[in-house]
DNA sequence: ATCGATTCTGAAAACGTTTACAGTATTCAG
DNA sequence: CTGAATACTGTAAACGTTTTCAGAATCGAT
């Protein structure tokens, strides 16, 4: 591999010249290095400047699961904004596990300049984790305690669920189930809550059994769905006296597709017996059966947004005046398909 | 950040004697080192290293499209046996595009120890591309050229295509259309081919205008089978002297996406109308109205078989005695669920 | 021509490691 | 206790850059 030195000595200049004009300064024999450099397809080796300068000019994205499409086109979105800026990007799954994406942070942490992640839990631990590394830090969908400290970009989750509950209502629907991610998270607890009171607002309260709580995961969908059927709430005879639920809101894509995967096994027709509404859309969505209404998000929009703020905060690193914290929250979409319908017997 | 200088004076020793205890040489003040480390909460700096021993135990891995399932699940394999040898990964998207593909290499090249690909394209050119970055390359899915000069791990693509038109015939179907993808690549020929050909052995001609060749976009798959479509080949009036095809076999998942979004917005029905298979499996492919039958690869295994050669490339590389080269062919496997069925009328 | 101001140049130091080399402490056999 | 063999240690060079500093070339004005 030709280094700087031997570009030096064939172009007849010192290796600062090189450097210098590399870097875009006035240099008299800059037509002679460019030949050199070209002749000896010499490339500035990475270890070295990174050395240099303290900069890798790269950075680690974390996401619970880049096979989930929200999470692929939020990584995309960030990867549009860095690759234009000249950053290269390491990508990795936590697999919504904390110790995996301590594990991570640990070996990726001396490699990058900054740190975009979507953390698998919320907790204090989790917050401690991202400010040991001393590097700049964006949040993105989800926050780390009440005070993080860090720059965070995620959407309206509160307007969504509140979307999905009035559009629900609209249909005519009363008896109405949820099921729900973690409540020690910021988008598990928003919709949660903001559906539920948006529901109550309208005098319509959700029976406890018709709440179901736990992981964002596909197979916690498809349990909690198949619990709703077994408890008769869901496909009961649909004689005029059932009390079970005439429509279903699940609060994020992997349950969603969890739960359909149950319902469909369970035979339930949607929307005729259930309307089923679920945050976030994803792949195919609109290929299913009945085409699933969605609370849809803007995830590229979201990855150049957290980008933009980390950018901002990498060129400020180690200043003394760092620009203020900021939280940017995007605006979310109701998109109307075909799995919500009028209520049975309405 | 502390360095191994801060770690020596404060042990007491040299970096030397730091560095070589690092590295798990006996050293006589072994316990007053870890102290000093823990202490300090030195972690050795990558580039320094990197730069020193012109290492960066890093690979690229760079895929089509890190949304499609397969290439997710991919990665995942690679990235399982990477991690546990201490290598960091960078993986980026092609989009199916040289140029991208180019830029892309060309940013990482210097900053990683070696490359898994799966090409965007298989000409001459990415060979050159290739070839030129000198270091450990492992092809996957695809080639590149009659002689790619480098390791190979794809899927037994022939076999695949042959036990999906054996399906078929064994159905009963006779009238078979297909949606094939590009031909200047190894999987777009030997689906095609052996599909036809395997036809062919049984007496059954596919007419042309049930061929479709492009993309192997979700987008080319929904303009081919509206193609077929509006040719009449598909969903014609059911009478029985429909000229029509009775079985589609679309060679990839994001073209069958395609073709099914256009399928089902058209109103036929599957598989009553017509039966589908295709190549490669999908996230949902369980849910949709009829579940689909497709060829499924081993995506997490052969993600295992490149790392496993990349890593033994690694090892030997600059030394005289490279191993040989290696194209490791892993078995498909038909996953038969219910958008296949006997033709009408037969 | 001369001078000062301006622009460019090269030598050398630094970044944080690993490792060859030469040297010092320890161990062991006699 | 001695000497040889062994085990460890520290110094210093190297990896390929960027950048400071002092000095050289050029330029413009007189």
């Amino acid at each position: 591999m030709a280094t700087i030195h031997d570009v030096a000595k064939l172009a007849g200049v010192s290796i600062a010249s090189v450097s210098r004009m590399l870097a875009g300064e006035n240099v008299r024999s800059a037509e002679a290095i460019r030949q050199a450099i070209s002749d000896l397809g010499y490339r500035p080796n990475a270890s070295a400047r990174g050395l240099r300068l303290g900069k890798h000019h790269c950075i680690a994205v974390i996401v619970p699961d880049i096979a989930n499409p929200y999470f692929a086109a939020l990584v995309r979105g960030i990867e549009e904004r860095f690759m234009t800026q000249g950053f290269r990007i390491i990508v990795a799954s936590s697999d919504e596990q904390f110790s995996a994406e301590s594990e991570l942070l640990g070996n990726l942490v001396d490699a990058v300049d900054a740190i975009a992640i979507v953390p698998a839990e919320e907790g204090e631990r989790t917050r401690r984790l991202l400010a040991a590394l001393n590097k700049p830090v964006v949040l993105i969908d989800r926050s780390v305690g009440d005070e993080p400290g860090f720059d965070l970009v995620n959407v309206d989750n509160t307007s969504g669920a509140k979307a999905a509950a009035d559009y629900l209502l609209s249909l005519g629907h009363r008896r109405i189930g949820i099921i729900s991610g973690r409540q020690d998270t910021v988008p598990g607890r928003a919709r949660h809550q903001a559906f539920l009171a948006t529901l109550a607002a309208a005098g319509v309260d959700v029976p406890v059994e018709a709440i179901k709580i736990g992981e964002f995961s596909r197979d916690f969908g498809r349990r909690a769905a198949q619990e709703l059927i077994q408890q008769g709430q869901i496909g009961a005879a649909p004689g005029a006296g059932a009390a079970g639920i005439t429509a279903l809101f699940v609060a994020n894509n992997t349950m969603a597709q969890g739960a359909l995967l149950a319902l469909h096994a369970a035979g339930v027709s949607i929307p005729r017996e259930l309307s089923f509404i679920c945050f976030d859309d994803f792949d195919l969505a609109e290929l299913l059966p009945a085409p699933v209404t969605v609370i849809s998000r803007p995830a590229i929009a979201e990855g150049h947004a957290a980008a933009d703020l980390l950018l901002r905060r990498i060129e400020h690193f180690g200043s003394t005046n760092q620009p203020p914290l900021e939280h940017k929250v995007l605006p979310v979409s109701l998109t109307i398909r075909q799995s919500c319908a009028a209520p049975p017997f309405n």
